[in-house]
RNA sequence: CGGGGCAUAGCGCAGUCUGGUAGCGCACCUGGUUUGGGACCAGGGGGUCGCAAGUUCGAAUCUUGCUGCCCCGACCA
Protein backbone atom coordinates (compact mmCIF):
# COMPACT_ATOMS: atom_id res chain seq x y z
CA UNK A 1 0.00 0.00 0.00
CA UNK A 2 2.55 2.21 -1.19
CA UNK A 3 -0.24 5.51 -1.22
CA UNK A 4 -0.91 4.94 2.55
CA UNK A 5 2.30 4.87 3.39
CA UNK A 6 2.95 8.02 1.29
CA UNK A 7 0.62 9.77 3.05
CA UNK A 8 1.78 8.55 6.48
CA UNK A 9 4.68 10.00 6.07
CA UNK A 10 3.78 13.69 4.52
CA UNK A 11 1.50 13.75 7.68
CA UNK A 12 4.67 13.38 9.90
CA UNK A 13 5.89 16.52 8.00
CA UNK A 14 5.49 20.00 9.99
CA UNK A 15 2.60 22.38 8.30
CA UNK A 16 3.81 24.64 5.46
CA UNK A 17 6.46 26.83 6.60
CA UNK A 18 6.52 26.51 9.98
CA UNK A 19 8.96 23.63 11.29
CA UNK A 20 11.94 23.68 13.36
CA UNK A 21 13.77 25.50 11.00
CA UNK A 22 12.59 28.72 12.09
CA UNK A 23 15.18 28.68 14.43
CA UNK A 24 17.73 30.99 14.22
CA UNK A 25 20.73 28.87 14.82
CA UNK A 26 19.91 26.49 11.49
CA UNK A 27 17.66 29.27 9.51
CA UNK A 28 19.46 31.78 7.18
CA UNK A 29 19.73 35.60 7.55
CA UNK A 30 22.41 37.27 7.13
CA UNK A 31 21.67 40.71 9.36
CA UNK A 32 24.43 43.33 8.55
CA UNK A 33 25.66 45.87 11.31
CA UNK A 34 26.60 48.65 9.17
CA UNK A 35 25.34 50.16 6.34
CA UNK A 36 26.41 49.57 2.95
CA UNK A 37 28.03 51.97 1.04
CA UNK A 38 25.93 51.79 -1.81
CA UNK A 39 22.65 51.96 -0.09
CA UNK A 40 21.22 55.67 0.31
CA UNK A 41 17.89 55.25 1.48
CA UNK A 42 16.11 53.75 4.24
CA UNK A 43 14.52 51.25 2.94
CA UNK A 44 17.31 50.06 0.75
CA UNK A 45 19.57 50.09 3.70
CA UNK A 46 17.26 48.64 6.08
CA UNK A 47 16.99 45.52 3.31
CA UNK A 48 19.99 45.00 3.14
CA UNK A 49 20.74 45.09 6.56
CA UNK A 50 18.13 42.73 7.96
CA UNK A 51 18.67 40.30 5.17
CA UNK A 52 15.81 40.58 3.17
CA UNK A 53 18.04 40.78 0.06
CA UNK A 54 21.20 41.06 -1.91
CA UNK A 55 21.99 42.85 -5.34
CA UNK A 56 23.16 40.60 -7.90
CA UNK A 57 23.37 42.97 -10.70
CA UNK A 58 22.43 46.95 -10.69
CA UNK A 59 18.66 47.03 -10.20
CA UNK A 60 18.24 42.69 -9.90
CA UNK A 61 18.34 41.51 -6.48
CA UNK A 62 18.03 37.88 -4.91
CA UNK A 63 15.35 37.89 -2.34
CA UNK A 64 16.57 36.18 0.76
CA UNK A 65 13.96 34.12 3.38
CA UNK A 66 12.88 36.82 5.07
CA UNK A 67 12.29 39.23 2.20
CA UNK A 68 10.71 36.55 0.21
CA UNK A 69 8.70 35.63 3.07
CA UNK A 70 7.37 39.11 2.98
CA UNK A 71 7.08 39.47 -0.56
CA UNK A 72 4.79 36.45 -0.56
CA UNK A 73 2.22 38.09 1.96
CA UNK A 74 1.89 40.98 -0.07
CA UNK A 75 1.31 38.72 -3.30
CA UNK A 76 -0.98 37.06 -1.78
CA UNK A 77 -2.88 40.34 -0.07
CA UNK A 78 -3.04 41.50 -3.61
CA UNK A 79 -4.08 38.28 -5.30
CA UNK A 80 -7.07 37.97 -2.18
CA UNK A 81 -8.00 41.46 -3.27
CA UNK A 82 -8.21 41.17 -6.91
CA UNK A 83 -10.14 37.62 -6.50
CA UNK A 84 -12.44 39.39 -4.50
CA UNK A 85 -12.84 42.37 -6.90
CA UNK A 86 -13.69 39.42 -9.37
CA UNK A 87 -10.60 39.13 -11.38
CA UNK A 88 -9.34 36.23 -12.49
CA UNK A 89 -5.17 34.65 -12.54
CA UNK A 90 -3.25 32.89 -14.86
CA UNK A 91 0.52 33.61 -15.47
CA UNK A 92 1.86 35.25 -18.79
CA UNK A 93 5.85 33.97 -19.41
CA UNK A 94 8.47 36.60 -18.53
CA UNK A 95 9.65 36.11 -22.46
CA UNK A 96 8.38 37.01 -25.34
CA UNK A 97 7.97 36.88 -29.35
CA UNK A 98 9.21 40.37 -30.67
CA UNK A 99 6.14 39.76 -33.64
CA UNK A 100 3.38 40.95 -31.35
CA UNK A 101 5.05 43.94 -30.15
CA UNK A 102 5.49 44.50 -33.91
CA UNK A 103 1.61 44.53 -34.21
CA UNK A 104 1.18 46.86 -31.62
CA UNK A 105 3.73 49.03 -33.21
CA UNK A 106 5.69 48.90 -29.65
CA UNK A 107 8.41 47.14 -30.43
CA UNK A 108 10.15 50.38 -32.21
CA UNK A 109 8.64 52.89 -30.06
CA UNK A 110 9.53 51.14 -26.52
CA UNK A 111 12.90 52.16 -27.05
CA UNK A 112 15.99 50.74 -24.94
CA UNK A 113 13.70 50.55 -21.87
CA UNK A 114 13.13 47.20 -23.49
CA UNK A 115 15.42 44.33 -22.80
CA UNK A 116 15.59 41.96 -26.27
CA UNK A 117 17.14 39.18 -26.60
CA UNK A 118 17.55 36.73 -29.52
CA UNK A 119 17.51 32.93 -29.26
CA UNK A 120 19.79 30.50 -30.89
CA UNK A 121 17.46 30.33 -34.31
CA UNK A 122 18.41 34.34 -34.43
CA UNK A 123 14.36 35.05 -33.27
CA UNK A 124 13.86 38.12 -31.73
CA UNK A 125 12.36 38.09 -28.17
CA UNK A 126 12.15 40.38 -25.28
CA UNK A 127 12.00 40.29 -21.55
CA UNK A 128 8.39 41.65 -20.88
CA UNK A 129 8.18 44.99 -19.69
CA UNK A 130 4.13 44.50 -19.80
CA UNK A 131 1.60 42.56 -21.10
CA UNK A 132 -0.69 44.40 -22.88
CA UNK A 133 0.10 42.35 -26.17
CA UNK A 134 0.24 39.30 -25.15
CA UNK A 135 -3.09 39.29 -23.04
CA UNK A 136 -4.54 40.44 -26.21
CA UNK A 137 -3.46 37.99 -28.29
CA UNK A 138 -4.43 35.31 -25.62
CA UNK A 139 -7.85 36.62 -25.70
CA UNK A 140 -8.18 37.71 -29.25
CA UNK A 141 -7.63 34.08 -29.67
CA UNK A 142 -10.55 32.63 -27.40
CA UNK A 143 -13.27 35.67 -26.75
CA UNK A 144 -15.22 36.06 -30.10
CA UNK A 145 -18.75 37.56 -28.28
CA UNK A 146 -20.38 40.09 -25.69
CA UNK A 147 -21.70 37.29 -23.97
CA UNK A 148 -18.49 36.23 -22.53
CA UNK A 149 -17.68 39.68 -21.52
CA UNK A 150 -16.74 41.18 -19.02
CA UNK A 151 -13.64 39.98 -17.93
CA UNK A 152 -10.58 40.72 -16.05
CA UNK A 153 -7.45 38.46 -16.49
CA UNK A 154 -4.26 38.95 -14.20
CA UNK A 155 -0.98 37.71 -13.48
CA UNK A 156 1.63 38.73 -10.77
CA UNK A 157 4.93 38.04 -12.62
CA UNK A 158 8.41 39.19 -12.96
CA UNK A 159 9.01 42.52 -15.57
CA UNK A 160 12.17 43.85 -16.60
CA UNK A 161 12.32 47.76 -17.79
CA UNK A 162 16.21 48.36 -18.61
CA UNK A 163 15.83 51.84 -16.61
CA UNK A 164 18.68 54.23 -17.08
CA UNK A 165 19.67 54.86 -13.58
CA UNK A 166 18.10 52.16 -11.39
CA UNK A 167 18.33 53.10 -7.91
CA UNK A 168 16.56 53.28 -4.26
CA UNK A 169 17.07 49.29 -4.41
CA UNK A 170 13.93 47.45 -5.01
CA UNK A 171 12.23 50.40 -5.16
CA UNK A 172 13.39 51.35 -8.90
CA UNK A 173 14.87 48.33 -9.60
CA UNK A 174 15.17 47.01 -13.80
CA UNK A 175 13.86 43.47 -12.49
CA UNK A 176 10.81 43.51 -10.47
CA UNK A 177 7.21 42.22 -9.72
CA UNK A 178 4.12 43.65 -10.58
CA UNK A 179 0.36 42.52 -10.72
CA UNK A 180 -1.11 43.53 -13.35
CA UNK A 181 -4.81 43.15 -14.45
CA UNK A 182 -6.24 43.35 -17.78
CA UNK A 183 -10.09 44.20 -17.74
CA UNK A 184 -12.57 43.43 -21.84
CA UNK A 185 -15.57 45.04 -21.70
CA UNK A 186 -18.01 45.56 -24.58
CA UNK A 187 -18.08 49.62 -24.17
CA UNK A 188 -16.92 52.34 -22.42
CA UNK A 189 -19.64 52.57 -19.76
CA UNK A 190 -18.82 48.88 -18.89
CA UNK A 191 -15.03 49.59 -18.81
CA UNK A 192 -15.64 52.26 -16.24
CA UNK A 193 -17.47 49.58 -13.67
CA UNK A 194 -14.39 47.24 -14.58
CA UNK A 195 -11.99 50.78 -13.46
CA UNK A 196 -14.06 51.31 -10.38
CA UNK A 197 -13.68 47.70 -9.14
CA UNK A 198 -9.88 48.09 -9.41
CA UNK A 199 -10.14 50.96 -8.18
CA UNK A 200 -11.79 50.15 -4.86
CA UNK A 201 -9.47 46.64 -4.53
CA UNK A 202 -6.88 48.76 -4.84
CA UNK A 203 -8.19 51.07 -1.98
CA UNK A 204 -8.52 47.82 -0.09
CA UNK A 205 -5.05 45.98 -1.10
CA UNK A 206 -2.81 48.77 0.13
CA UNK A 207 -4.98 49.53 3.45
CA UNK A 208 -4.76 45.87 4.36
CA UNK A 209 -0.96 46.44 4.41
CA UNK A 210 -1.07 49.06 6.71
CA UNK A 211 -0.71 51.75 4.02
CA UNK A 212 -2.39 54.87 3.51
CA UNK A 213 -2.62 55.28 -0.29
CA UNK A 214 -3.95 58.18 -2.06
CA UNK A 215 -5.80 57.79 -5.55
CA UNK A 216 -4.27 60.58 -7.63
CA UNK A 217 -5.47 61.84 -11.02
CA UNK A 218 -2.80 60.59 -13.75
CA UNK A 219 -2.17 61.33 -16.98
CA UNK A 220 -4.96 60.04 -19.42
CA UNK A 221 -2.90 60.05 -22.63
CA UNK A 222 -4.19 60.27 -25.76
CA UNK A 223 -7.68 58.77 -24.61
CA UNK A 224 -8.73 62.05 -22.34
CA UNK A 225 -10.84 61.85 -19.81
CA UNK A 226 -10.55 60.67 -15.90
CA UNK A 227 -9.59 57.09 -16.43
CA UNK A 228 -6.54 57.01 -14.87
CA UNK A 229 -5.23 57.46 -11.56
CA UNK A 230 -1.94 56.68 -9.66
CA UNK A 231 -2.02 55.28 -6.27
CA UNK A 232 0.53 57.30 -4.24
CA UNK A 233 2.11 56.71 -0.77
CA UNK A 234 3.22 59.75 1.05
CA UNK A 235 7.06 59.06 1.90
CA UNK A 236 9.97 61.69 2.03
CA UNK A 237 12.04 59.49 -0.08
CA UNK A 238 8.95 59.38 -2.88
CA UNK A 239 10.03 60.15 -6.23
CA UNK A 240 7.44 62.54 -7.09
CA UNK A 241 6.07 65.53 -6.13
CA UNK A 242 2.39 65.43 -5.19
CA UNK A 243 -0.69 67.68 -4.04
CA UNK A 244 -3.64 67.13 -2.18
CA UNK A 245 -6.83 67.71 0.10
CA UNK A 246 -5.14 66.12 3.29
CA UNK A 247 -8.48 64.57 4.05
CA UNK A 248 -7.43 62.15 1.79
CA UNK A 249 -4.79 60.86 3.47
CA UNK A 250 -7.24 59.21 6.48
CA UNK A 251 -9.91 58.22 4.34
CA UNK A 252 -10.79 54.66 4.94
CA UNK A 253 -10.75 52.07 2.76
CA UNK A 254 -13.84 50.77 1.85
CA UNK A 255 -14.36 46.90 4.61
CA UNK A 256 -15.17 43.93 3.99
CA UNK A 257 -19.21 44.49 3.34
CA UNK A 258 -18.15 46.56 0.21
CA UNK A 259 -20.94 44.95 -2.79
CA UNK A 260 -18.87 45.23 -6.45
CA UNK A 261 -21.87 44.35 -7.54
CA UNK A 262 -23.34 47.81 -6.64
CA UNK A 263 -22.82 50.95 -8.04
CA UNK A 264 -19.35 51.98 -7.01
CA UNK A 265 -19.54 55.67 -8.30
CA UNK A 266 -20.25 56.98 -4.52
CA UNK A 267 -17.42 55.71 -3.31
CA UNK A 268 -15.27 56.84 -5.66
CA UNK A 269 -16.49 60.17 -6.29
CA UNK A 270 -15.89 60.40 -2.42
CA UNK A 271 -12.42 60.31 -3.44
CA UNK A 272 -11.75 61.64 -7.21
CA UNK A 273 -13.98 64.62 -6.16
CA UNK A 274 -10.97 66.17 -4.00
CA UNK A 275 -7.79 67.25 -5.14
CA UNK A 276 -5.09 65.13 -5.79
CA UNK A 277 -2.48 65.46 -8.07
CA UNK A 278 1.20 64.75 -9.00
CA UNK A 279 3.49 67.28 -10.15
CA UNK A 280 3.20 66.02 -13.83
CA UNK A 281 -1.25 67.06 -13.52
CA UNK A 282 -0.73 69.87 -11.05
CA UNK A 283 -2.69 73.15 -11.36
CA UNK A 284 -1.47 75.46 -8.90
CA UNK A 285 -4.67 77.68 -9.44
CA UNK A 286 -6.77 75.17 -9.07
CA UNK A 287 -5.68 73.12 -5.90
CA UNK A 288 -5.79 77.23 -3.92
CA UNK A 289 -9.26 77.51 -5.39
CA UNK A 290 -10.79 74.15 -4.31
CA UNK A 291 -8.98 72.72 -1.25
CA UNK A 292 -9.05 75.17 1.86
CA UNK A 293 -5.27 76.51 2.79
CA UNK A 294 -5.57 74.44 5.79
CA UNK A 295 -5.99 70.92 4.48
CA UNK A 296 -3.36 72.19 1.56
CA UNK A 297 -1.03 68.80 1.26
CA UNK A 298 2.14 69.36 -0.62
CA UNK A 299 4.25 66.29 -0.36
CA UNK A 300 6.48 63.25 -1.87
CA UNK A 301 5.10 60.29 -2.49
CA UNK A 302 5.68 57.12 -3.90
CA UNK A 303 3.80 54.98 -6.64
CA UNK A 304 2.57 51.88 -5.36
CA UNK A 305 -0.71 51.48 -8.31
CA UNK A 306 -1.50 52.68 -11.26
CA UNK A 307 -4.77 51.85 -13.24
CA UNK A 308 -6.28 53.26 -16.56
CA UNK A 309 -8.34 52.73 -19.61
CA UNK A 310 -6.90 53.20 -22.60
CA UNK A 311 -9.97 51.74 -24.90
CA UNK A 312 -9.25 50.22 -28.12
CA UNK A 313 -5.61 51.04 -28.01
CA UNK A 314 -3.88 47.52 -27.87
CA UNK A 315 -7.58 45.67 -29.16
CA UNK A 316 -7.66 47.59 -32.62
CA UNK A 317 -4.33 47.16 -33.85
CA UNK A 318 -4.09 43.73 -32.65
CA UNK A 319 -7.61 42.56 -33.86
CA UNK A 320 -9.77 41.92 -30.57
CA UNK A 321 -13.04 41.78 -31.83
CA UNK A 322 -16.05 40.35 -30.48
CA UNK A 323 -19.49 40.46 -31.81
CA UNK A 324 -22.26 43.02 -29.84
CA UNK A 325 -25.65 41.75 -29.57
CA UNK A 326 -26.30 42.86 -32.78
CA UNK A 327 -23.97 40.32 -34.51
CA UNK A 328 -21.40 42.84 -35.44
CA UNK A 329 -17.51 42.61 -34.79
CA UNK A 330 -15.89 45.45 -32.49
CA UNK A 331 -12.86 45.75 -30.47
CA UNK A 332 -13.18 45.37 -26.95
CA UNK A 333 -12.67 48.15 -24.57
CA UNK A 334 -9.75 47.48 -22.77
CA UNK A 335 -8.07 49.10 -19.14
CA UNK A 336 -4.84 48.10 -17.49
CA UNK A 337 -4.28 47.54 -13.54
CA UNK A 338 -0.25 47.76 -12.22
CA UNK A 339 0.56 46.88 -8.48
CA UNK A 340 4.44 46.86 -8.12
CA UNK A 341 4.94 44.11 -5.60
CA UNK A 342 8.11 44.29 -5.41
CA UNK A 343 8.30 48.44 -4.93
CA UNK A 344 5.89 47.60 -1.90
CA UNK A 345 8.54 46.38 0.55
CA UNK A 346 10.49 49.52 -0.16
CA UNK A 347 7.69 51.82 0.06
CA UNK A 348 6.27 49.80 3.16
CA UNK A 349 9.54 50.32 4.95
CA UNK A 350 9.87 53.65 4.36
CA UNK A 351 6.43 54.44 6.00
CA UNK A 352 7.29 52.06 8.55
CA UNK A 353 10.83 52.38 10.36
CA UNK A 354 12.72 54.09 13.36
CA UNK A 355 16.25 54.66 13.94
CA UNK A 356 16.45 50.64 15.05
CA UNK A 357 14.96 49.27 12.10
CA UNK A 358 11.83 48.13 10.34
CA UNK A 359 8.38 48.03 12.05
CA UNK A 360 6.84 45.50 10.07
CA UNK A 361 2.36 45.87 9.66
CA UNK A 362 1.49 42.78 10.78
CA UNK A 363 -0.37 41.68 7.85
CA UNK A 364 2.83 41.81 5.79
CA UNK A 365 5.55 40.67 8.59
CA UNK A 366 7.36 37.81 7.78
CA UNK A 367 6.62 36.21 10.93
CA UNK A 368 4.56 37.76 13.96
CA UNK A 369 6.55 36.72 17.00
CA UNK A 370 10.16 36.69 17.55
CA UNK A 371 11.07 34.34 20.57
CA UNK A 372 13.75 35.66 22.08
CA UNK A 373 15.92 32.88 24.38
CA UNK A 374 17.81 35.30 26.77
CA UNK A 375 20.11 32.22 27.92
CA UNK A 376 20.58 29.34 25.09
CA UNK A 377 21.74 26.38 27.31
CA UNK A 378 19.94 27.19 30.24
CA UNK A 379 17.75 23.73 30.83
CA UNK A 380 14.75 25.43 32.45
CA UNK A 381 15.03 28.91 29.39
CA UNK A 382 14.98 26.22 26.43
CA UNK A 383 12.21 24.74 27.39
CA UNK A 384 10.03 27.46 28.21
CA UNK A 385 10.84 28.41 24.52
CA UNK A 386 10.34 25.57 23.23
CA UNK A 387 6.94 25.06 24.33
CA UNK A 388 6.05 28.32 23.74
CA UNK A 389 7.67 27.78 20.04
CA UNK A 390 5.58 24.75 19.52
CA UNK A 391 2.93 26.36 21.44
CA UNK A 392 2.30 29.12 19.09
CA UNK A 393 2.91 27.11 16.00
CA UNK A 394 0.52 24.90 16.73
CA UNK A 395 -1.89 27.88 16.88
CA UNK A 396 -1.29 29.36 13.19
CA UNK A 397 1.28 32.15 14.86
CA UNK A 398 4.42 32.36 13.10
CA UNK A 399 7.18 32.40 15.29
CA UNK A 400 10.96 33.06 14.43
CA UNK A 401 12.69 31.71 17.35
CA UNK A 402 16.35 32.83 18.33
CA UNK A 403 18.00 30.07 20.06
CA UNK A 404 21.49 31.47 19.11
CA UNK A 405 23.93 31.59 21.98
CA UNK A 406 24.14 34.75 21.53
CA UNK A 407 24.37 37.76 24.33
CA UNK A 408 20.97 39.39 25.20
CA UNK A 409 22.05 42.80 23.71
CA UNK A 410 22.76 41.31 20.46
CA UNK A 411 19.58 39.40 19.94
CA UNK A 412 17.44 42.42 21.36
CA UNK A 413 18.83 44.96 18.56
CA UNK A 414 18.43 42.25 15.50
CA UNK A 415 15.10 41.68 16.24
CA UNK A 416 14.92 45.69 15.98
CA UNK A 417 16.36 45.24 13.11
CA UNK A 418 14.42 42.83 11.56
CA UNK A 419 10.81 44.66 12.96
CA UNK A 420 8.99 41.98 13.51
CA UNK A 421 5.69 42.93 15.40
CA UNK A 422 5.69 41.19 18.44
CA UNK A 423 9.13 40.09 20.59
CA UNK A 424 8.37 37.65 23.31
CA UNK A 425 11.73 37.86 25.64
CA UNK A 426 12.24 34.46 28.06
CA UNK A 427 14.80 34.55 30.30
CA UNK A 428 15.41 33.15 32.97
CA UNK A 429 15.48 35.93 35.84
CA UNK A 430 11.55 36.47 34.44
CA UNK A 431 10.77 32.87 34.51
CA UNK A 432 11.99 32.21 38.32
CA UNK A 433 9.01 34.71 39.23
CA UNK A 434 6.86 32.76 36.54
CA UNK A 435 6.67 35.24 33.70
CA UNK A 436 7.74 36.35 30.31
CA UNK A 437 8.21 39.73 28.08
CA UNK A 438 6.20 40.93 25.40
CA UNK A 439 7.21 43.91 23.13
CA UNK A 440 5.67 45.18 20.68
CA UNK A 441 8.16 46.70 17.87
CA UNK A 442 5.53 49.51 16.72
CA UNK A 443 5.81 51.21 20.38
CA UNK A 444 8.18 50.20 22.42
CA UNK A 445 5.46 49.01 25.08
CA UNK A 446 6.86 46.12 27.22
CA UNK A 447 4.78 44.24 29.43
CA UNK A 448 5.43 41.16 31.50
CA UNK A 449 2.56 38.32 31.75
CA UNK A 450 2.48 34.70 32.78
CA UNK A 451 3.31 31.94 29.17
CA UNK A 452 -0.24 31.44 29.14
CA UNK A 453 -1.27 34.77 29.55
CA UNK A 454 1.59 36.12 26.24
CA UNK A 455 0.51 32.95 24.20
CA UNK A 456 -3.12 34.25 24.60
CA UNK A 457 -2.02 37.30 23.64
CA UNK A 458 -0.17 36.54 20.38
CA UNK A 459 -2.88 33.81 19.52
CA UNK A 460 -5.95 35.94 20.06
C1' C B 1 22.81 58.87 -22.47
C1' G B 2 25.46 63.60 -20.33
C1' G B 3 28.13 65.30 -15.68
C1' G B 4 30.68 63.66 -11.14
C1' G B 5 32.67 59.88 -7.79
C1' C B 6 34.28 55.14 -6.17
C1' A B 7 36.59 50.02 -6.83
C1' U B 8 42.05 47.28 -1.25
C1' A B 9 39.26 40.46 3.33
C1' G B 10 32.05 39.11 4.07
C1' C B 11 30.83 44.69 5.69
C1' G B 12 32.86 49.74 6.74
C1' C B 13 37.44 52.03 5.71
C1' A B 14 43.12 53.64 5.80
C1' G B 15 47.34 53.13 2.64
C1' U B 16 47.78 55.84 -3.60
C1' C B 17 49.85 62.49 -3.64
C1' U B 18 55.88 61.02 -2.37
C1' G B 19 56.60 53.20 -6.04
C1' G B 20 59.98 48.99 -1.95
C1' U B 21 55.39 43.55 -2.10
C1' A B 22 49.18 45.29 2.55
C1' G B 23 46.76 47.34 7.37
C1' C B 24 42.58 48.93 11.02
C1' G B 25 37.41 48.25 13.06
C1' C B 26 33.29 44.91 12.69
C1' A B 27 32.17 39.89 11.18
C1' C B 28 34.41 34.68 11.14
C1' C B 29 37.45 30.35 13.81
C1' U B 30 39.94 28.42 18.74
C1' G B 31 40.51 28.89 24.08
C1' G B 32 39.15 31.48 28.43
C1' U B 33 36.34 35.14 31.29
C1' U B 34 31.45 37.00 30.73
C1' U B 35 26.00 37.11 29.96
C1' G B 36 18.47 41.28 30.54
C1' G B 37 20.01 46.22 24.98
C1' G B 38 25.13 44.75 19.32
C1' A B 39 30.97 42.23 25.88
C1' C B 40 36.33 41.47 27.20
C1' C B 41 41.31 39.01 26.92
C1' A B 42 44.60 35.92 24.16
C1' G B 43 45.52 33.39 19.72
C1' G B 44 44.12 32.46 14.49
C1' G B 45 42.16 32.13 9.28
C1' G B 46 40.91 34.91 5.13
C1' G B 47 43.19 39.60 0.04
C1' U B 48 45.95 37.29 -7.86
C1' C B 49 44.62 45.47 -4.04
C1' G B 50 38.06 45.25 -10.21
C1' C B 51 40.39 43.40 -15.20
C1' A B 52 44.18 43.98 -19.03
C1' A B 53 48.38 46.10 -21.08
C1' G B 54 52.44 49.47 -20.29
C1' U B 55 56.56 52.24 -17.48
C1' U B 56 60.18 50.42 -13.72
C1' C B 57 65.22 46.46 -10.78
C1' G B 58 60.43 46.73 -8.22
C1' A B 59 53.38 48.86 -9.02
C1' A B 60 47.60 48.78 -4.50
C1' U B 61 50.51 53.33 -5.59
C1' C B 62 52.52 56.07 -12.07
C1' U B 63 50.28 55.72 -17.56
C1' U B 64 46.58 53.87 -21.02
C1' G B 65 42.36 51.01 -22.10
C1' C B 66 38.26 48.19 -20.33
C1' U B 67 34.56 46.57 -16.70
C1' G B 68 31.49 47.12 -12.47
C1' C B 69 29.02 50.02 -8.83
C1' C B 70 27.25 54.76 -6.59
C1' C B 71 25.51 60.00 -6.91
C1' C B 72 23.13 64.37 -9.91
C1' G B 73 20.06 65.12 -14.47
C1' A B 74 16.61 63.47 -18.58
C1' C B 75 12.95 58.44 -18.18
C1' C B 76 9.63 54.88 -15.34
C1' A B 77 5.39 50.14 -11.54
Amino acid sequence: MPTCRAAAARARLPPTGQSELMRLSNYFLPTLKENPAEAQIVSHRLMLRAGMIRQTSAGIYAWLPLGHRVLKKIEQIVREEMDRAGAIELLMPTLQSADLWRQSGRYDSYGKEMLRIQDRHEREMLYGPTNEEMITDIFRREVKSYRDLPRNLYHIQWKFRDEIRPRFGVMRGREFLMKDAYSFDLDEAAARRSYQKMFISYLRAFSRMGLKAIPMAADTGPIGGDMSHEFIILAETGESEVFCDRTLVDMPAPGDEVDYDADLTPVIEQRTSLYAATDEKHDAAKFEADVPADNRLSARGIEVGHIFFFGTKYSEPLGALVAGPDGKDVPVQMGSYGIGVSRLLGAIIEASHDEDGIIWPESVAPFKVGLINLKSGDADTDAACAKLYATLTKAGVEVLYDDRDERAGAKFSGMDLIGLPWQLVVGPRGLKNGVVELKERATGNREELSTEAAVKKLVG
